[in-house]
DNA sequence: TTGAAATAGTTAGCTGCCCTAACTAACATA
DNA sequence: TATGTTAGTTAGGGCAGCTAACTATTTCAA
């Protein structure tokens, strides 16, 4: 069973993750993006740390969104070392964008489901969180 | 709906993940691996199809499994041109041994669902790989 | 029958993501 | 003030995904 759900979860992400590309921006750029765009300013380590990444990752990722203008860096007020993140206007319009795109191409296939199915889903998912350690 | 369903299935991975990497094999690998042990010999194009990879992605993948000896290619009967794959003892053994290490890692959360919920996450996984295209 | 088109894989080369190791800069403290 | 800690960056490596271009084989139609 669990090796059932990680290959439905793999194959279910590949998919979604070639609609991601469409955007012209990384499935792990975007999921960087998006937590900047509903969580607000983050340090490089916090981000690392909410993305499950190492610190040298996300000093990549960040480079390769501020290179795109989709976020910019903010000195901390007290600690020079830090370096702060935030989502720029252009951020937030591509992730709002790409996140329409996404789901109305899912929620497109979803209603070719029948009723019964759509609620064999929805009553699994947040068993698989629970899975999930969330 | 698709918004909790990629959410959820984010989620699952990355718990997942860390199982994977004790393995030695990583999730490209072990996914190809599995759909060879349960689902007996296939040629590099139908892997392909059933990872949602591309040729040449999945040719370097067997390619790598053959080294480490997880699987071995056999000659068509009547098509020179295809390549069969099929699992060997060790690629079985790797792979049942994995599914011990997550089941394991798994049972802690796993033992705290009802078989009503067990049921649930069951029938629900078809309908996702169905989503997922396959 | 033979030459063109289609099919199955491989190879080469590119990009992106992830890691560890080693580094710089800044801060904290004894 | 010297030492250790913390935040990030840089360097370098491995793997996975892609397209383009190639070989070998098979199919099919003139």
């Amino acid at each position: 069973m669990a090796d059932r759900l990680h290959s439905a979860a793999i194959h279910l992400l590949r998919r979604l993750r070639r609609e991601d590309d469409a955007s012209g921006v990384s499935a792990p750029r975007l999921s960087a993006l998006s937590v900047l765009v509903f969580g607000g300013v983050r340090t490089i380590g916090d981000l690392a740390k909410v993305e499950q990444v190492r610190v040298p990752t996300m000093s990549r990722v960040v480079a390769a969104l501020e290179t795109d203008g989709l976020v910019r860096r903010v000195a901390h007020a007290a600690d020079k070392r830090v370096v702060l993140v935030e989502a720029s206007a252009a951020g937030k319009a591509l992730l709002h964008a790409g996140q329409r795109r996404r789901v109305a191409a899912l929620a497109a296939d979803i209603a070719k489901l029948s009723a019964a199915e759509r609620r064999a889903i929805l009553s699994a998912i947040p068993l698989v969180e629970k899975l999930a350690g969330r």
